[in-house]
DNA sequence: CCGAATCCCCGCGGATACTG
DNA sequence: CAGTATCCGCGGGGATTCGG
């Protein structure tokens, strides 16, 4: 079994987990909304726009379990329950801006690829 | 709907796209593997382990559909098909391995946090 | 308002068998 | 050797309902 990191194969699933984390449309989308301050349950609901309350706190869930987020709950009537970015899930989004920075700047060179190989596959 | 790129829908999506791409678990290992050079279908398959033929078919598809790996067919007796990273797959493994490098560095405090996490939760 | 719980469907991915 | 084709089980994720 070939690992990532020089055949180490801990290390290999480790970074496995934060690829796929990554790779996770809703917790890349719930990062980047957090970098400018904490926000509300609801609040993340109605700016991503259409996520089910069950992915958006499974979501949340994971971030929180990966030290990514932190949750803070008041007790009020209505409850209220702030997310934040920790320090760790600050870390965590520069690395992912440099992989979306080379998203975008390549992006028209992979929809050209995309429809030549669609073409050819007639 | 909440985009990543300020708000524009379509580089959004194709950044999605990407960031899913490097969440795939079997891509990014083909990707790594890659670098070093091409090599042939059984020996992607013989580095990886535990794949089967129909995922590692199914991802370097993904791949070559994408402009970063180009397929190369030797009509020979027994056939032979080359893998081998463009440019652009190239330049795809900066930032990925940016990513996995912030996932070592970071992987014990990721650990830490989950058995806390778990350890509360009974 | 912030979830947990339940039902249900669909697509990913493994296993197996067959071609050029 | 390098795939394609087929069947199938299971888990991700939406919709809905209930609770604190």
């Amino acid at each position: 079994m070939l690992t990532l990191s020089h055949h180490n194969p801990t290390a290999c699933r480790a970074i496995s987990d934060v690829l796929a984390r990554v790779g996770d449309k809703w917790a890349v989308l719930v990062v980047e909304l957090l970098c400018n301050g904490p926000l509300r349950f609801t609040e993340l609901q109605r700016s991503i726009g259409n996520i089910s309350q069950k992915m958006l706190t499974t979501t949340l869930r994971g971030l929180e379990r990966d030290g990514l987020v932190t949750r803070t709950v008041y007790p009020t009537i209505p409850p209220r329950v702030d997310y934040e970015l920790t320090t760790l899930g600050r870390g965590l989004h520069e690395p992912v801006k440099a992989l979306s920075d080379w998203a975008r700047a390549n992006i028209d060179r992979i929809n050209d690829a995309r429809r030549v190989f669609d073409a050819e596959r007639d």
